[in-house]
DNA sequence: ATTACTATGTATAAAAG
DNA sequence: TCTTTTATACATAGTAA
C-alpha cells in the first residue's frame, strides 16, 4: 500500500486499469454531485468504455438528455471567449444537422411531391379548356396555396 | 487558511460558491481528462450556470456530441441492473421523440398533400368522361404509386 | 476577475480479505 | 469481482497580492 504517482498515460495493466476506472468514474460522478449541490447548477456527465458494458451515465440518462437540451436550446451567452463560441455554433450545427437528416427526407418528399403536383397542374391546364372543371381548377388553386406554405415552411427550417 | 470541511450543501456566500465554482470545474474538466487518458475511455461533461455565461462543455461541444451520438447509437450492454435499462429505453425514447418531432411535422405536411392528392384525383375521375386526358390519368397513376410509396417510408420511421 | 500560496480535506493506488 | 484498509497523491478552501 505504497501509492505511487500515476502518470498521465494508459495505465498498462489491465487489472489495474479496471479498477482504476471503477473508482475514477464513482470520484468524478461524486464530484459531478458535489458541483451540482454546492455552487447550484446543472450537470451531467457520460462515460463510455469500448464494450459499452460499463458506459455509464449521471445523473441517469433522462437528466442529461434534459441538460444536453438545455445547452442546443441556450448555449453560453456572448461573454464567452470567440474560441468557444465557434465551437458552439459547430456544435448546434452539428446537433441540428442530426435532428435535420431525416427531416430532410421528408422535404424532398415533399419536394417530390410538389414536382409531381406541378407537372399534374400544367397537363390540367392544358386540358382545361377541354374538362372545363371549375372544381378542379379550385382545387389546384388551393393546393399551389398549400405548395407555398409548405415553401415557407422548409425555408424557415433551412434558416435555423 | 484553515481550509474546513465543506458541508454538502448549498454554499450561501455568493463571492465563495462562484470561486469554488471555477475550481471545481476545473477539477472535474481535469478529472474527465485522466479518466480518458489513464482508463482509454470516452468521455465528456455539460455544466450550465444558471445565467448560462459560464456554462462549459467538456472536451468540447462538438467532441460530446460525438460522444451524446455514441451512446444513442450503441447504449450499454445487456449486463446493465434492470432499473438502468429502463432508464436508457426512456433516454433513447427521449431522444428519438426529440428527433421525430419536426420529422413529425413534415410528415403530417406529406400527408397533408396526400389528402389534397387523393381528393384531387377523385375530382379528375369524375371529370375523366369529360376531359378524356389519358396524359393526365397516367399522371394521377404515377401519382399514386410515388404516394404509396411514401406512406411506406412514413411507416418505416414510425416504427424506429 | 486571476494568480499564488499552503494547510487540510478528499480521492485513490496498492495490498489484502 | 466487490470490500476494506492504509499511505500518499491530489484537489481545493481560505487568504492575500
Amino acid at each position: 500500500m505504497v501509492r505511487s504517482k500515476v502518470k498521465y498515460e494508459l495505465i498498462a495493466d489491465e487489472r489495474t486499469r479496471r479498477e482504476s476506472f471503477k473508482k475514477r468514474k464513482a470520484g468524478l460522478f461524486k464530484k459531478l454531485d458535489e458541483l451540482k449541490t454546492l455552487c447550484h447548477v446543472e450537470a451531467c456527465g457520460i462515460v463510455l468504455t469500448g464494450d459499452g458494458a460499463h458506459s455509464e451515465v449521471w445523473p441517469s440518462p433522462n437528466k442529461a438528455s434534459e441538460v444536453i437540451d438545455r445547452f442546443i436550446t441556450r448555449p453560453p451567452s456572448s461573454s464567452s471567449h470567440r474560441n468557444n463560441r465557434v465551437d458552439q455554433i459547430g456544435f448546434l450545427r452539428q446537433n441540428l444537422s442530426r435532428v435535420s437528416k431525416n427531416l430532410d427526407k421528408e422535404t424532398r418528399k415533399v419536394k417530390s411531391l410538389e414536382k409531381e403536383l406541378t407537372i399534374a397542374e400544367c397537363v390540367t391546364k392544358g386540358e382545361a379548356n377541354i374538362s372545363n372543371s371549375h372544381e378542379l381548377q379550385e382545387m389546384l388553386r388551393l393546393m399551389e396555396k398549400k405548395i407555398a406554405m409548405v415553401n415557407k415552411r422548409i425555408a424557415d427550417i433551412e434558416t435555423l
